[in-house]
Parts: structure tokens; sequence; C-alpha cells
DNA sequence: CATGAATGAGTTTTCATTCAT
DNA sequence: TATGAATGAAAACTCATTCAT
């Protein structure tokens, strides 16, 4: 089964870059953004340097301003980017689900697995690199971000609505946010405690049976 | 009670500071901390100049250096004396607590008004601007972190024992502590969630009455 | 008369062409010297990119290179068509007059024409981008420089002579430079003065009646 | 007398100097703009790379930044300062001349001065540097340029009314400047032709006795 | 001939840090 | 202690030029 959703996620890429909503991660191009969230999250913004990212990439610092034409246009275009895919992916998911407990349930796997999966440095980036952007690219991903956030509250609200509980999503939303995005800290891919069990448990901090 | 508590604080402070382990906030030194702090979570670490600080404090970039050998030094002191005054406060309100369930929440109080009060600049800079320290500096206030970690585990331990509740507190902690840290991105102080409000929410996310 | 004027001007950069002399305004190279000699003129030669040149004619930068050898290479060309080119409209103009204060007024109007008419990009370029072209292009430039002062010269001092005045010819002509290249930022082409009356009141610097 | 000149000048600069209205030349800012003058003259400002000047003036490259806030800061200081100067110094000579046709030979010597005496520098800058300039400093210096020109036209009309000539002043003035402007390129200070005497010729374009 | 990705040396600028006063 | 000019290493970015396709 896992195999199964490996294959969704990367179908669901391709077709997004074919429809030129996001970057092929085969390509040059996609190549430097994998490589730059990579160092962005591990270095941080600032302290990765165009070299660095070159050096990893492969090609000269100078190259890359080919692709890019600023170091803060690459920092956009993997938020853009990251915030893009996990957006269709979770509407779709969402769709699926049967009841809007598992819509909910789905959402928090959804998001622990592109904090910790494979658009984990992307993810990292999204959340800490936040102030390293220029101010009118702030605006541009916040725009982003609220679409992002409505899908959000929309599934939370109707799964406390189906479990009868009354909670203030505002609220509720936002101690998850925290608690899902921490776990890029301390959770390990490779641990006993796989996403599922975890996003269950997640769940639990919102939905009590 | 709410002035109690701050006058509470205020001693505190004094207190440490008369034994040399926080700086008097109200020195010279001290006031540079909180400058820094407050510059350092706005715009980050690296976009900080030492002239902005300076400015700030009113003074000229040269005259930090009779004060801290070095940029990152000033960084370490934030994060050591922030780590090093919640955990005396934390020591103090755990050991006041009647049951196990009030000294949990006596610390999620503490760390919320920690992240969201007084120190909530320095608390930011804990979190977020980590890697900017250098590595020597970095295991330093990790040997802190550690010791205010471990008291952490222990009261949630008591705590969960108390309500004859299960849970990997391991994992619990980990949960709580990016939903804390995290309402410093969206948490107002003035508005109408008052921080015990909220501490009795989080609470509600480890122990089911 | 004006129409024969322009047709005649032409004609002379139809011939030179035809020779070699002059590079064919309607072939892919002209029109790129003619570009090129605009954007330097606007820009400068430092400040205009060989990709802004390509855009301008509507080419890739890199196929640039399959006319020039190099970018200051485009510079001497644009230099040394207008001296050419100018230099055999003034010879034939000099041989034509009937007068020798008609000859330099002739003259006159032609450096005029050349430094507002069709190619007072050019003229501007070889007048303000001096500086920017290699040395020993720069020697080459000035060899043909050298040939068209000394008609100036000569024509100048007959025409002198021919109105009995003495004068300083080698300052009377630089005086006389200064001023007619410096109309390029003034004069307008399509104001009231007409190239011709304007030629006559700068004659009047020089032959007082 | 010309030592009296020369002293006057002086005299000038020191009192400007201290007015704030033009830099000590020999603070270290003001042996900057000096040598970056004769740079940007040489080479053209383009090519006059920071540590051009730097290594000219015998400091680090960085040390520059201390004392202008960007490369075309000193462009402006240099276009700036040599016009409140010369405008300073034609004002007190235009007062004290006996005849209007005194007055504008003051001006046209002053002129010839400015462009081949010790603001010849930078006097050639503002001519031929001038597109170097962002746009809005530009603006700023055209103001400048604009009182300077004022000067010039009203002490012209004199000029010619005393003589009983008429002309069109706004050409008339522009052909002189191209005259004037150009001596840069050929007069030389210490050829046998004074600078006094190079004035009387270039008043005899305007004015015929 | 044309393309356009890649090069790499060179540019301006930043900024923590030093040190003579 | 405080100042602020100077340092110098390192940063982001530019751009003429090359070359495989």
């Amino acid at each position: 089964m896992a195999i199964q959703v490996e294959q969704a996620k990367l179908d669901l890429v391709e077709s997004l870059a074919a429809q030129g909503l996001v970057t092929d991660p085969l390509s040059a191009k996609g190549r430097l953004l994998a490589k730059a969230a990579k160092l962005f999250r591990a270095k941080g913004y600032e302290r990765t340097t165009v070299r660095d990212i070159a050096a990893e990439v492969g090609i000269q610092s100078g190259s890359i301003f080919h692709h890019f034409k600023s170091k803060d246009e690459i920092l956009k275009a993997i938020m853009e980017e990251v915030i893009v895919y996990n957006m269709h992916r979770m509407r779709k998911l969402v769709d699926e689900a049967d009841t809007a407990r598992n819509a909910l349930l789905a959402l928090i796997c959804c998001e622990l697995d592109a904090v910790n999966g494979l658009t984990g440095n992307a993810m990292s980036v999204l959340v800490y690199e936040w102030r390293s952007l220029s101010e009118d690219k702030q605006r541009f991903i916040l725009g982003l971000r609220a679409e992002y956030e409505a899908l959000w509250s929309e599934t939370m609200q109707y799964a406390l609505d189906e479990a009868d509980q009354t909670a203030d999503v505002f609220v509720l939303r936002r101690l998850l946010t925290g608690a899902l995005s921490w776990t890029t800290t301390w959770y390990d891919t490779n641990g006993k405690l796989s996403i599922n069990e975890l996003a269950e448990e997640a769940l639990k901090l919102v939905i009590k049976e």
C-alpha cells in the first residue's frame, strides 16, 4: 500500500509539472530547488551562500542566475511549489474521505508527511525562513497560505460537528499547526513510530472519542 | 493576583541577577541584551547588524565589543539567560503545586508566558535562531535545555500517572512543545483569550478528564 | 531639395556598401550596428549589455558573436563606418563647392547633419565613448580621424584666406568642434531652427562678414 | 596677479568648506573625491572600479563605504560640489565686473579655468559621465545646473545689449558651452596660449567689435 | 548560422571586528 | 569605557564569451 501512496505522489508531481504549476524535479531547475531547500533547512537561508547551492548542484555560482533572478527568488519558488503541491494533494484526499473524521485524519497525515517526507525540506523552509523573504514576496506566499488554511478550517469544523464537539477552531488549528510542524525537529522517519500512528496520536489532540 | 505574579517575576530576576546567573535588565549590558533579542526576533540574527543593535541601544557599534566579545556571544547570552530564568521559575512553581496536574498546568502556563510575555523575544530567538549559534555554543545551550526538558518529562509523567493515563511522554511532550512555542506566531497578549485560559486548553491536549 | 539631399546620402551609402567600405544598413549586421549605436548613445557602452543589443535586434545574445568577435568590435565598427561615410560625403561636397566659404559651410552643415541626422547615434558614440575602445583600436580610429581633421583644417584655412582673416586654425577648429558636436545635446531636429540656419550661425563664429 | 587669483580660489574653497557646502579637499573624504574625479575622467565612471579609487587613495575598498553609501554617491558629490564651487566663484566675479562685456569675459574665463584648472577633472565628469548617474540624482544635479545656466543667460543678454547686438541667447550659449567644455580635450595648460587669451578668443565668438 | 545554458572572472557592497584616540 | 574610521574577507550578482546541439 505504501508503494501505491508513493506512486500517487509521483503521478501528482508529474501532472502538476506538465501544467507548469511546479518545476519538474528531474530538470536542472528542479534539482537546484531541491538542493537549495535542503541547504536552507540545514543552515538557514542567510547562512547558505549561492556558492554553496551551486557546489551542491555541481555548477558554477554564476549559472544559478540563469534559472533564478535572485537568491530570494529561489526561496520564493521553494515556498510556492511546496504549497501548491500539498494543496493539490490535500484537496484530493479530502474529496476521497468517507467521513469528516477521516478527512481530518487525511489532512493531518498529509501535513505530517509533507513536513517529514519528500517535501520536508521545503516545508521547514516555508515555516522557518519566512522572514528572509522580501515583503512583496511574503504577501504573495501569504495569499497561497490563506487558501491552504481555509481548507484546514473547513475540514476541522466538519469533523468537530460530526463528533458533537465544540471548540474554537481558530485556536485548535494553531495549536495543531505548531505540534505538527515541530515534528520536523524530532520525528524519525526510520523509527518505530509510523507517520500514520503519529497522525492518529495527533488526531486525538483534536477529536476525543 | 496578576500583579503579584508580575512582582514575583521581578523579584526572581533581581535575585538571579544578584547571584550573577542573569544580567541585570536595567544595566547597560542588560538593555543591550533585551534590544538585541527584540531585533533578532523581528529580523533574524543574520539580518540584524551589530550597528542595528548599537543604534537601538543608543551607542556606537564599536562599543558593543566592550560588553561582548562577538556577535554570537550576544546570541548565546540571550539563550542562556532565558533558559536559566525560566528554569528557576518553573522549579519554584512545580515545587509549590498541590497536584501533579496543577504542576503540569503551571509548567504550561509558565512556558506560554515565557513565549508570549516579557521573555517572548528571547524565547523566540532560542527556538528559531538555533542554527545561528556556533557549534560549541550550541552544545553548551543544549546542556541547559536538557535539564529543562528533564523537569518537563518528570512532571508530565506524574500528571499522567495521577490521571491514570498511559501515553508516550516523549511524543506527547514534543507535540506540546510545538503547540506552545508556535503560539508566539498567533497569540495576542491583549486579546480576549488569557494565558491561563489558553493554558487550560493546552492542558486538555494532554490530560483528558 | 531636401529630398535630393536625402537621396544623395542613400546613394552614397549604397555605393560605399558595394565597395565593402561600410556595412549595408539593411543587412542583419547593419541593423545590429544601428541598434547598438542607438543603445550605446542612450545608455553608454558599458551600461549596454550584449543581451540588450540582441533583444533590440530580436536575436539571442550568443548569435551576436557570429557577426562580431567581441563587444568592442561592434564599437569599433560603428566608429569606423561613421567616419568613413562622413569623410566621403564631405570630400564630395568640398569638391563641388564654388567658394572656400561655401566649402566650409558645407563641412559645417555636413557635420551638423552627421551629429543630428541619421548618423547621430554613431557620431555621439564616436565622441563620447572614445575611452571604451581598447588602445589598439583607439589608434586605428585615430588614424581615420586624422584624415578627417586634415580636410577640415585645409578647408578652414582656405576660407580664412579668402575672407582676409587671420586666425589660429588649430584653435578655431577645436572651438568649432566642441560647438558643433555639443549640438547633439540640445538641437531639436523638428524645431524651428533648420540645420542650414544653424550652420549659418556657426559659420559666423568663424567668418565675420 | 596669477598668485592672487589662485589664493582667492583657495580662500573660497576654505570658506565654502567651513559652511559645509563643499568637502574640505584636505580631508580624507575630500582627497577621495579628487582621486575619484581624476579616475572617472581618465577611464570613465563604469570602467573605474571602487578598488581603483581605494588604491589611488591608499585605503581598502571597503573603507570607501564609510564615506559614501554607494559608488554613484561619489559621482553625485563630485558633480554637486563642482557646480556649487564654480557657481559661487562666478557670482562673485560677475558682481565685481565693471561692464557687461567684462562680466561675460569673466564667466568665460572662469568656465575655461573650471574645465582646465583644478576642477577640470570634476567638470569633465559633470559633462561626460552624466548618464552614469541614477535618475533621481540626475534630477537633483539638473536643478543646480539650471541656476548655473540662468546666471550665464542673464550675463550674456546684458553683454549683447551693451554691444548693440541681437542674437538668440539660447543658441549662442549652447554653441559656447560646447566650444568651452570641449577645450578639456585639447587645451594645454602649460602651452603658449594662456587661459585669458583663449577666453578673449572665445569672447570674440559672441561679441564682435 | 542560430540557440541558450553554462562559465568564471570581476563588480559593488556588507559587516563583524579592531584599534588608535 | 566610548568612539568611529578603517579593515578585509566574503557576499550576491553581472555579463562577455564559449560551445554543444
